[in-house]
Parts: C-alpha cells; structure tokens; sequence
DNA sequence: AGCACGCCGACT
DNA sequence: GTCGGCGTGCTC
C-alpha cells in the first residue's frame, strides 16, 4: 500500500491536496513539513504536509511529492488546531492562513529571487557540487530568479539547493525589498563638560593660539548655547560656521567637543535606573499580585490602567517571572505602538531573550526568528505585531495584549480577516496560556466579558509617581466665531496658551484627525466640487505640491483655479486637515518649530523614527498630526495637547463611533503631562456638552460603558449581538445589484429581520468597482456555528450562480464597522 | 498564484 | 478571417 500525503498550498485552494509519497519521502517527512510538490501544468510549489495516510484518491491520480524540504516539522499541531480554528471562525482557508503564518522565505516559488548575502566567503567550504554551481550563478549575476536555479540545475534540486544555500546563510530572497531596519541615528555636539567653567575655558581659547577658525568655532557654540538649550545637531551646526568640516573635526578629536546620540543615551540612561532592580510602586505591586492571584484560577484577565499608570512595568515584571520558568511569552502589539523606545526598553531587562517578529523586518530576519521559536530551548519573550500569534510556539505561557481596544488587531485585507486579540485568546487556550489584555481604555467587548465573568478584571487608576493627570477643558467653537475669535482654525484661548507653553520651552501637540490641507473645494456659484474619476469621494486638496488627491485610490490630479463645471473662480474650500493647521501655525507662531506627521509625512522608511527623534530631542517645538501621534509614545517634555476639532470624531457612520471617539480623545490627553509638572489638554469644540467629552473630561470610562451598550443593546450591535459583514463589489453596476438583492433575499428567507441590506456603504465605489454591504446580525441566543453554516450553504449557491461570478464576495467576521 | 481556455472587439 | 485582451475555472 503506497502513502498520501494532506497538503496545504500557501493558495486560496479551498480543500487540501493529496499528493503520493515514495516509501523513502514516507519516512522523512512528518506532519508539518514542508514538501515541494508540482501544480497544475509545470509551477513547483512549497507546500506544508498536515495529514499522511494510505487511502488512495478515488477520483484522480494523485501526483508525487518532488521532495521533502524538511525532515522535521516547521509547522505545529498546535499551529494547526489554531488553523483550524481561523478557518472555521473566519471562514477563510487553509492557504490564505498558511501565507498569514510563514514568513514569505519560508514559501519558495519560480518566480522568486535569489540573492547573494554580505561577508559569505568563510562559509564557502564543504559544497557539495550543486551548491556551488548554484552559489557561483547568483554570484555571477547577483540575483537570479528561483525558475533559473531550477533550469541549471533541474526543477527539484533547484528548489532542494536553493533551501539549503538559504540555511546555510549563504543567499537570500527578496532581500531588495525589505532592507534590515534599523533607524538612523542623529550626531548631535556638545561642549566637553570641564570647558563650561570660564576659568578652564579661557585656558582652552589661550592654548588654541593660533587656531583662529577653532577658536572662533568654540565662540559660536557658545553664542547658540546663549541663545537656546536644545541640543544642537552636528549637521545643524555645520551649516553654521563658516569653516569646513575639518576643523569641528579636530576639535572633536582634542575632546573640546564630544559627540553623542540622544537615542543612545536614553538607552544608557535606561540601563543605570531600571536594569535588573526597577521596582514597582505599591498600586502597581497590588495589581501585579491580583492578576497573578486571578491567573491561578482563571485564564484571561483584562487590566485597564489609565496613561503613564506604569502599565508596561508590571509586564515587565510578569515576564521576568515566566522567563524565570524558561517557559515563551508573546507581547502583542499594535504597529504603531511597536517603537524602538518600546522595544529597547524591553532589551535593557532581558537582552537576548526578546525577539521582534515585525513586518518592517526583512524576510531573512522574519524566518529567523521564526526557527529561534520553533526550536526554543529557554525562555523566550516574543514581541509582536498581530500576525505573531501564529509563531511555532512550544511553550507559550503567556500571552500579553497591549493596547488591546486598538483596532489595527483587526486584518482586513488580505484574508484571514481575524482578530489578533480574540485569535491570541485561542491560541492560550490551545497551549494552556494565560492571556493578559490591557488598556487605558478598554473595547465595549472586552469590558462585557468581564461583566460576564469571562474575564477577570483589574484596574489601576493612579498615575506613576508624580504624574497628576491632565486637566482637560473644553473651548466652545460656536461662541468663539459667535464672537469673532478665530485665527483661522485656532482660537484666541489656544492662541493664547500655546504661545505660554512655549515660552516656558516646553512643546505642545497638535490633533486632528484629518490629513490634507481640505476634503473639498466647492463651487460657490454652481456647487459643484471634484470628484475622483475612480471612486465615490471628493477630492483632497494638498498644496504641498499643489495637488487634488483621493486618499481611496491614490489619484492626484493639479490645482485648478476655476470651477471644472461652469468655470466659474469663485471656489471655496470645506473643512481641514493636518496640512492647513500646519500653515497656519506656522503663521501664528513664526518663531517656533512646527512639524506635521501623517500618512503624507511618513512616506520614507524612516521619517516617522525621525520625526519622533526629533521631538523627543526638543528640535521641534509644535507637533501637528493625525492618531499616528496617539499610540504609546512617551514624551517627557509636552505640557500642552491640543484638539483642533473633536466634533469630527464623532460623525463617522460607525457605531463604534463614540468608543472609537473616547479612546482616541484619552489617548491624545494621555500625551500630556508625563511628568511631575501637571499638563492640560484642550479641546476645541461645538458640542463642549458632548457626552462623550464629559466622560473623557472626568475619566469616567464607567458612564460611557453604560451609555453605550444601552445604544448597543437598542440598535442590535456588539457586543450583544454578534455581526457577520458581506461585502460584494464589482465594476458591473447593475450585476452587484442583481448579486446583493438574490443574497438579500437568501438570507432573508432564514434570518428574516436580523439581516442588514443589502446597501451601499458611505462610499460607493472605490477604484471603479461598484460596493454593497448586507450586515448579518446574530441575537445572543441564536448559535453562531448555525449562523455560520446557513451562511456558507448560502455562499456555494450564490457560487454556483454564473452571472454573479464577476461579483467578488467577501466574508468579514466581527468587522469593526 | 499562475496558466489555459474561451469569448468578443479590432485589424491585416 | 485571426490576433490578442481580459474574465473565469482549476489545480491533487
Ligand atoms: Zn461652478
Ligand atoms: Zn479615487
């Protein structure tokens, strides 16, 4: 009797594939290998092997398994019971789940590159012949595509000697496209401290003598510390003196100035105070032993601690202990939350043992790690962005979810569409882990579960040391245009406070949640505004460079300057965003530095490390930008935060609008005062009475619980009711319809009213294809497996109809609109 | 994901 | 007539 061999394609093939296994491939390959197998007419493919058995296919000839690319498993059980489970719960399939796990490397195809890596000459020795050849092909030409190994050396060595070059470290893949990410550092001077005394720095002018240019650089370093404190850049201060580099160069060289990194020396500074014996604060040290107490009974336990409570030090902490035991935590992050700042800090307590597995990695580095899970021998503590949760993990005891409100836990495109936070719960469970979530303010989901006693549930509500939390007020827009106190978008009382603020050298951030100069230019005497040719949306003005953007599709076109529709030059513009506030405070406060960061901002690789460095360095002074600046950063010197135009939060068509609205409003005031000296946020408003900026006001998360899950439990949302998303789209108008109405009426037949549709969301079409939604609501009490069931029986008929085959339907689980 | 296959408009 | 663009189906 021959042997089959289960395999998933890292494709989105419904069902698994069966290939055949000669007697010697049966022995080498075990569940969770990777094999290369052959599909359709020539393509070699990896493929990862979940089942082996003897029952011969029925109905087809079941192909060979060309090689066994591992004789021990890359790919857990426990990996695949979370698979399966991401497949039942998402209804997604076994390829898209396996691309969402392995780093790409791992998942070799024809048309993949190869290249060279640095410094391979002292791993030359002991190649067999292939390997050689192969080496001396990607040497010669430096890259060269997998289909050319596979021509020089045939279709499965090609692929066998690819993988064991890649091992052995000698070349690489797609190495263009991810460089090593590591962000620059900035050279700043600064005098040799034993010159600041006059005495000792007459000495040092008198033994310069002759040296009239250093001299004279000495003197302006002097004058530009006279003038301001901030640290001072070496590229900054080169530009200012009028000599040429050599002679700041020998200066240096004497020791009359050092140099330093500032980044570099937090770090320093990090490693004296908190290394080894950082201790925690007696609240910090309650709610430490109340989630340990909590964990010796229950699995899950959500820990709201307001900002700067000191949250991460009491994860610290946990971790210190599980990796006291040798056993792996994972650390999950949302991305923008993953800093250098975060992720240096975590270094400084545990050194080797952390690992960052983060899409801004190269694919080298991501396999890497990957195999340091999979064949861990210690403790480990993995940090991560929300595709971590499908590590190869052998011990994992812990599972912390930071941020865990954050809506970026949520993959939309491509499919899995799961939830890193729920899957991470999962995957404790299969591995018998705690989960431990946090946040300062908790999702309506997660506090439910507490209140269903899911969860366990503990709270820290005092600052961290000294740290008073910030006062909040509110500025009433409507009165102060009532009263002609606008400069433009800011008004007097702002004006006001942040010329203060900065005159006590202390910086202010900026919020709006919007980026552009403004979302519509409209004609004043026929109406009309532009329109992006692609999408349902109006245009973007950036003057920048001059352009009218979608931000859906990317098209730009130039300004124009009169009226596309009846030419009329008589255009006023609607509404702003972060690039008009940043005019405008550059109007108001000429002397300060204002810099902007958002999506248009952070384009380059290492704008937003820069930008950030930058602040923290004190170079900037105002910092404008969208919910980019919201996330976990810490600056010690913001005393002032200001919120452009809160009102804009609220009016999104979401009806997690007001959460999502509070989050971000306590995590924008959280941005202030992280430090003894007490800060103040103020928010610009026309509803000052809003409900949810009193709750925000008075830290009062209780209230805006309750209020919103009476909204929630009226209108049939979560978290009493369970959602699953249908959304159809297609270039062809009227066959979405055709497709939407037929699935309408389907599941109307079986769900009747808890059936949402079929209709078109806010925007209708994006990049010419045409969107509908049909929201399938699921009432407590009804199974959500049968939901899921109907569901699908649905989806195959609708398959099996030929004219909606041009209409794309897609399935989202628990979608976060 | 590819690649073949088939349908429809443009062009030798 | 047929060349080739794209939309659709299938892969063990
Ligand atoms: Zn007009
Ligand atoms: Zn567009």
């Amino acid at each position: 009797m021959s042997y089959y061999a289960d395999v998933i394609l890292p494709l989105n093939i419904e069902n698994l594939l069966t290939y055949s296994l000669s007697e010697e491939m049966r022995h080498q390959c075990q569940i969770g290998s990777r094999v290369a197998v052959p599909l359709g007419k020539k393509k070699l493919y990896t493929a990862v092997v979940v089942n082996i058995h003897q029952n011969q296919p029925l109905h087809y000839e079941a192909k060979p398994v060309k090689e066994v690319l591992d004789h021990y498993p890359i790919l857990s059980i426990n990996q695949l019971k979370l698979f399966k489970w991401v497949k039942k719960y998402y209804l997604s399939s076994f390829g898209l789940i396996l691309k969402a796990c392995l780093p790409n490397a791992l998942l070799i195809q024809s048309e993949t590159l190869l290249q060279l890596n640095d410094k391979i000459s002292y791993k030359k020795q002991n190649l067999s012949d292939d390997e050689y050849l192969l080496l001396e092909a990607v040497e010669k030409h430096t890259q060269i595509k997998m289909s050319d190994a596979q021509k020089i050396l045939g279709k499965t060595s090609g692929l066998k000697v690819a993988n064991k070059l890649i091992s052995r470290d000698l070349i690489s893949i797609d190495r263009h496209i991810r460089r090593k990410y590591k962000p620059k550092l900035k050279t700043y001077i600064r005098i040799n401290k034993t010159y600041e005394t006059t005495e000792n720095l007459k000495t040092l002018l008198n033994n310069l003598g002759r040296a009239h240019k250093q001299k004279e650089v000495v003197l302006h370093y002097f004058k530009l510390m006279g003038k301001s404190t901030k640290p001072l850049s070496k590229q900054n201060f080169k530009s200012q003196i009028d000599a040429s580099d050599s002679v700041l160069n020998s200066l240096i060289d004497k020791g009359v100035f050092e140099e330093f990194s500032i980044q570099q020396d937090r770090i320093k500074n990090s490693k004296i105070t908190t290394a080894n014996h950082f201790s925690l604060s007696t609240p910090q040290r309650e709610v430490f032993e109340t989630i340990k107490s909590h964990f010796n009974s229950d699995d899950v336990v959500l820990f709201k601690g307001v900002t700067s409570s000191g949250k991460t030090e009491i994860y610290l902490k946990l971790i210190k202990e599980y990796l006291e035991k040798q056993q792996q935590i994972l650390y999950l992050l949302p991305e923008i939350a993953l800093t250098t700042q975060l992720i240096q800090r975590i270094k400084s307590q545990f050194a080797d043992k952390v690992f960052v597995y983060h899409s801004k990695y190269s694919a080298n580095e991501r396999v890497e790690i990957y195999r340091h899970v999979l064949n861990a021998d210690s403790g480990q503590i993995i940090v991560g962005t929300r595709s971590s949760i499908f590590l190869p993990f052998k011990n994992l005891k812990l599972v912390i979810v930071d941020e865990s409100h954050e809506n970026s836990y949520k993959q939309y495109d491509p499919s899995p569409r799961y939830h890193a936070r729920d899957t991470a719960v999962v995957l404790a469970s299969i591995h018998r882990a705690k989960v431990l979530m946090g946040s300062a303010t908790p999702s309506l989901e997660s506090f439910y579960n507490v209140k269903e006693g899911k969860f366990k549930y503990v709270e820290l509500n005092k600052r961290f040391g000294d740290v008073k939390p910030p006062v909040i007020k509110t500025i009433d827009l409507k009165d102060k245009y009532k009263r002609k106190k606008m400069k433009g978008h800011f008004s007097d009382t702002l004006v006001e406070r942040i010329t203060e603020t900065l005159s006590k050298g202390k910086q202010i951030i900026v919020f709006q949640n919007r980026r552009g100069y403004s979302p519509i230019i409209e004609c004043l005497t026929c109406g009309h505004s532009p329109q992006c040719p692609h999408c349902d949306v109006s245009l973007t003005l950036h003057k920048t460079n001059n352009t009218l953007r979608c931000h859906y599709c990317g098209y730009r076109m130039a300004v124009q300057n009169k009226c596309l529709s009846c030419g009329s030059q008589d255009l006023s513009s609607m509404g702003f965003g972060t690039e008009q506030i940043e005019h405008e405070a550059k109007d108001l406060f000429p002397k300060a530095n204002v810099k902007r960061i958002d999506l248009d901002t952070t384009r380059g690789k290492y704008d937003f490390e820069n930008l950030i460095a930058g602040f923290e360095n004190l170079e900037i002074d105002i910092l404008i930008g969208t919910q980019m600046l919201t996330k976990g950063l810490d600056f010690r010197n913001v005393d002032l935060v200001a919120v452009m135009h809160a009102d804009g939060l609220f009016n999104f068509p979401n009806f997690r609008a007001f959460e999502k609205s509070y989050q971000l409003l306590t995590q924008v005031a959280g941005r202030a005062g992280r430090t003894k000296t007490q800060g103040e946020v103020l928010i610009q408003t026309f509803q000052p009475q809003h409900r949810v900026i009193q709750d925000v006001i008075t830290e009062n998360y209780t209230n805006l619980y309750e209020q919103e899950m009476a909204q929630r439990l009226h209108f049939h949302y979560p978290p009493y009711y369970r959602i699953i998303k249908l959304v159809f789209k297609s270039k062809d108008y009227n066959r979405l319809n055709e497709a939407a109405d037929w699935m309408g009426i389907y599941l109307k037949q079986i769900f009747s009213k808890n059936i949402l549709g079929p209709e078109f969301p806010g925007i209708a079409r994006i990049r010419n294809k045409y969107i509908k939604h049909i929201i399938v609501k699921i009432p407590p009490e009804q199974s959500i497996t049968k939901t899921k069931s109907y569901l699908i029986k649905g989806i195959e008929r609708y398959k099996a109809v030929s004219k909606f085959k041009s209409v794309r339907l897609n399935v989202d689980v628990d979608p976060y609109t």
